[in-house]
DNA sequence: AGGCTTATGTTGTCACTGTCAACATGAATA
DNA sequence: TATTCATGTTGACAGTGACAACATAAGCCT
């Protein structure tokens, strides 16, 4: 489907993504509009339908744009680490940020349109975030500064904890800042990582330092069918 | 407001607000819809807006009502408990129990209407469910199971992390049935508890018993204006 | 009792939305 | 050059949230 650029108003396909991210950031999916969207590009109402099928669809796809800078924000908190183990906190702290940068677009991403075909629809960018987590945990695990089990259930738990982290700070839970959520989130993953959980026995653990601020965990998404150990 | 119930059709108020709950289960609540709420409880449309100023304060209430639902979830599996620490742990998989049966109440609990009003708004029952939160957390570190720190912190960090899990498990991210979601919350609840926060130094730590499934976090929700500690 | 006020519910209406069908246009292709 | 098909437009329709005007019955006050 996606020709070069030629036909009549060259590439609308992405100025209605674009315009539709950034409607979304102003106003939040609720009051999100497929017409005023339209109307911002310049086009009829109806033109979107010969690019996306339905609204819903729509919203996928901005989804699945979501994913990507949400990666890019984790790669780039990441690229600060010294160590794996480091980088996995930065990379928690990436995730957080940009949530707490687009709340809007965290919220399509992750709560809005559960679409239909049940398995692994749109996952293929969440699964692409959730792979960078996993490489970060068993990159800290093969360095020996994570145990060395099965690392699904250790990323389990770090996406957990910053998910919960990025949706309650948004929801208005925390009382804290934006800084200070981060420099949360740091602290959170440092008690995390601190200990092999409770399955595993451990492994040798090296403490970062002395307290303060600055730790990560890392984050990601996906569904894929991994072979569960729980 | 809420007289005894006199009047043509003897309390609409909280027939509306059943239906409206049993709606958002059913569709959720983006298919969720004034005009037929009003249509379950044979009035017209527009009756509703004597008792709700708009669809969204209806929202509201409904988010209400299932914060008193997911207390009584927290506070029934919480019974079960035979020490602080372990009541502390079920009352986390009460509250990730409550998100799967309920996951689009869920949803308009924490991720639907934005108040308005900046501050703790509709928190009301929110505050409430991180209260028998910080409770359990203060048990458990009266009982020397868990350090004598800030509890907040070791709050926060816990909601977050049945948070993410209830969240992340409702959008089908974790590649895990319910039963195996809850054991998972437990597990992921020994590994935060088993070790102190890195701020505060340890105190006594019992560790309940060897690995398998039976652990839990809590969790509870509130945006009130503590003192922050970090 | 009678009359006022007010809480509650109804009818009618409006602008707006998502979506469909029918039509128009221009690019690529034969 | 004629055909075809991707793209965009116009027009329509049912359904929605919200408002205004109206209807009714409960409660209250002499």
């Amino acid at each position: 489907m996606p020709r070069s650029q030629p036909y009549h108003h060259a590439n609308l396909r992405q100025v209605l993504l674009d315009a539709a991210v950034a409607r979304i950031g102003e106003v939040g999916p609720r009051a999100f509009t497929l017409r005023e969207v339209a109307r911002r590009a310049d086009v009829s109402h109806n033109a979107p339908y010969r690019h996306f099928a339905s609204k819903d669809e729509l919203l996928v796809s901005v989804a699945a744009e979501g994913f990507d800078r949400l990666i890019a924000s984790m790669r780039k908190s990441m690229a600060r680490g010294k160590s794996p183990r480091e980088r996995l906190e930065l990379c928690g702290c990436g995730y957080v940020d940009f949530a707490l940068r687009w709340p809007h677009h965290f919220l399509v991403m992750f709560d809005l349109p559960r679409p239909a075909n049940d398995c692994e629809p749109s996952h293929a960018a969440g699964e692409n975030a959730f792979a960078v987590l996993l490489e970060c945990v068993t990159a800290a695990q093969a360095a020996g500064e994570l145990p060395a089990s099965d690392p699904l259930p250790l990323a389990w738990t770090a996406w957990a904890l910053v998910h919960g982290i990025a949706k309650l700070a948004i929801g208005g839970n925390l009382p804290l800042s934006a800084r200070a959520t981060i420099a949360f989130t740091r602290h959170a993953s440092q008690t995390i990582f601190r200990v092999p959980p409770a399955t595993h026995p451990a492994q040798p653990l090296r403490k970062s330092s002395q307290a303060a601020k600055d730790e990560k965990i890392k984050g990601a998404r996906a569904s894929p069918r991994f072979s569960r150990s729980l």
